[in-house]
RNA sequence: GGCCCCGUAGUUCAAGGGAUAGAACAAAAGUUUCCUAAACUUUAGAUCCAGGUUCGAGUCCUGGCGGGGCUACCA
């Protein structure tokens, strides 16, 4: 009978409502259960979950400690997995039997899907990546990478719908200013003929144009211009500019070139993204929704919620929600990054009828999502409450923001490379996997190097700023994916041995670092909602290694296949195995691989 | 100027208004006849400043100081 409290059941609003109800019955008050605090039992004390008294002292009319007492008394004799209960000042510290934590991981066991969420019906769209079309990826983009894919993967756990779609900022100046400077210094060179990964290759002419320009904008410099003007006056930005006015023209010589180099750049995504593990369902061209959204404006136009000035441009004006007036069609008619958003939302919603859109994008816009938000409300439209910035923090070098312009950047592919190279080195000098051969050698460093720098960003929040020091690199010992990755190679080292344990019983006695296993598994279901709840997979990594650091403490501590007794022995592989499974349900949440042997 | 975000050990990160602010790296010391020492166990070390709200503040409010972002007919 005690099942009923355990797997679907949240302890802490139980015990919670428990309280309520010896607060009734010794007090004669009413207190609603939502207003006592809960909480997991500092590690310091002794106890499973600890309730906090300290407000309760006016009702009781009694010091927070009596009234710990009191409601301690009560509910070790009126709830039957109560064990025992300790008071310190105001916190009354509550230990469950060994045998209600047994019943709870016999139920894990025959739940093998335990921690994931029965499906929502709820349909989320999720934008991420949205990478420029002019030059590589960074290490913003792999932050943005694996952020998109992990809460992605999350809110799949949380029961939602999921389809992931990118976002391809492919057309503008910049682009053609990649194309104007092949064009020119390019020989008619392809990634092919010179071995260059296509986005780099692209990325090499975005470079080389800025060098052109500089050195013509020299003379114009010297008659005393700013920058920024003698930028414009050179003979290779005109260029650019006339590129840019004949591809909107739909000039075919332009557009053919156009196609060519972001089909090289493409070609060059795609391999990063596979080498991270990311993808998607669809990918959106803003070369395609700019022209989309040119039809919302009319839209609204039409509906009185966007206006006209007298140059011919058009606005929407949202002083009234606290923002400014922004601009949606320049007076020439074209149109705006604004624009293109609002065309890709409706092409979206026409696509997949989501409920919510969230998208992946850096907090340096997160002005822009409140404009687009509120432009989408103002022209009425269903979707628009369903949006979602997740927004995230940039990624700092020591020296500062990075800039692609002063080349001051950590290039994805170029990252990558180093981590799994790191990892081999350190794997090798461990001597660990001799009996690998050379693919599974291969596999087993190209994990531990995407594990390490996958955890390394996602540890920490979204919404911080995160700071990379290069020269110090990313660590494998410590707080490190390794360290996750470790631990579950060693629970697979034990599984190999013996893995037929079956273990039912709830007679036997646990030990301190058992207790706390089954404890921390007990939370998984609702640490995956948290994370949902918060788009933020740091929810899971660091669940994940302090689940990881309690299974290395039981593994020093306790002896698992040389158990004193059968009961014993079965019940720690059991443990291990399951400990093994959530380990790897959490890593892949993350997007993290684990190996069997490292 | 206006708006938004952020200041926690030497460093990188944690801490749903609750106990003595947790980890990891770096530093110091220990643990391999026994399931993988990428591990485990110790030691030392921090809330930018000043007020306020609260039984209780790293967390909430106000004002400083410091850092970052946005505020383009750029994306």
């Amino acid at each position: 009978m005690w099942l009923i409290y355990t797997l679907m059941t949240n302890l802490e609003k139980e015990l919670s409502i428990k309280a309520a109800e010896a607060i009734k019955e010794v007090y004669k008050t009413d207190v609603s259960s939502e207003s006592i605090a809960v909480n997991l039992t500092k590690k310091d004390f002794e106890g499973d979950y600890t309730l906090v008294t300290f407000p309760l002292a006016r009702t009781s009319k009694k010091s927070p400690e009596e009234t710990a007492n009191d409601l301690g008394s009560f509910l070790e004799e009126h709830w039957e997995i109560v064990d025992q209960f300790n008071t310190v000042k105001g916190f009354l510290n509550l230990n469950f039997k060994d045998s209600f934590w047994l019943n709870v991981f016999n139920e894990m066991q025959s739940d093998p899907d335990y921690g994931k969420h029965p499906p929502t019906g709820n349909k989320v769209v999720l934008e991420y990546i949205g990478p420029n079309t002019n030059k590589p990826l960074h290490l913003g983009h792999i932050r943005n990478m694996l952020l998109g894919f992990s809460i992605g993967e999350i809110l799949e756990a949380r029961g939602h719908e999921v389809v992931k779609v990118n976002i391809y900022n492919d057309r503008g100046i910049a682009i053609c200013k990649s194309m104007v400077a092949w064009l020119r210094n390019g020989e008619g060179k392809t990634p092919e003929s010179t071995g260059i990964k296509g986005d780099h290759f692209v990325g090499q002419f975005y470079v080389e144009y800025a060098k052109i320009e500089d050195e013509e904008s020299k003379s114009f410099l010297d008659k005393g211009m700013e920058k920024e003007e003698a930028a414009k006056e050179t003979s290779v930005y005109k260029e650019a500019q006339e590129m840019l006015i004949k591809w909107e023209a739909g000039d075919k010589e332009v557009r053919a070139l156009w196609k060519k180099m972001n089909g090289w750049v493409y070609e060059g995504f795609n391999e990063t993204y596979k080498k991270l593990g990311v993808g998607y369902k669809k990918a959106y061209h803003e070369s395609d929704t700019y022209i989309l959204g040119k039809n919302l404006v009319e839209e609204g136009l039409e509906k009185g919620c966007f206006y006209k000035k007298e140059d011919g441009s058009v606005w929407v004006d949202l002083t009234d929600e606290g923002l400014d007036e922004k601009i949606l069609l320049r007076s020439d008619g074209t149109s705006v990054y604004l624009t293109q958003d609002l065309g890709t939302a409706q092409e979206r919603f026409k696509d997949f009828k989501m409920n919510d859109s969230l998208y992946v994008v850096g907090n340096e816009q997160d002005y822009h999502f409140q404009v687009l938000k509120l432009t989408l409300q103002k022209l009425g439209k269903e979707y628009a409450d369903g949006i979602r910035h997740i927004s995230y923090g940039m990624v700092d070098l020591p020296e500062g923001k990075m800039k692609s312009r002063e080349g001051k950047t950590i290039d994805a592919d170029d990252l990558v490379e180093e981590m799994v190279s790191k990892s081999e080195e350190h794997t090798i000098e461990l001597g660990k996997i001799e009996d690998l051969d050379e693919s599974e050698r291969g596999d087993l460093f190209r994990i531990l190097g995407l594990g390490a720098l996958k955890y390394f960003i996602l540890k920490v929040q979204a919404k911080k700023r995160m700071l990379f020091n290069p020269e110090q690199s990313i660590e494998l010992q410590g707080d490190t994916g390794p360290f996750v990755q470790y631990t579950y190679a060693r629970i697979q080292a034990i599984l190999r041995r013996d893995a037929g344990a079956v273990f039912n019983k709830d007679n036997i006695n646990l030990n301190p670092s058992e207790k706390e296993l089954i404890k921390i598994l007990y939370r998984l279901a609702e640490v995956v909602d948290e994370a949902a709840r918060n788009y933020d997979p740091s929810v899971i990594a660091s669940y994940t290694i302090d689940l990881a650091k309690l299974y290395n403490r039981f593994y020093a501590e306790v002896p698992v296949l040389k158990a004193e007794s059968d009961d014993e022995k079965n019940f720690r592989i059991s443990l291990s195995k399951i400990v093994g499974e959530k380990i790897r349900f959490c890593m892949a949440l993350l997007g993290i691989e684990v190996p069997d042997q490292m």
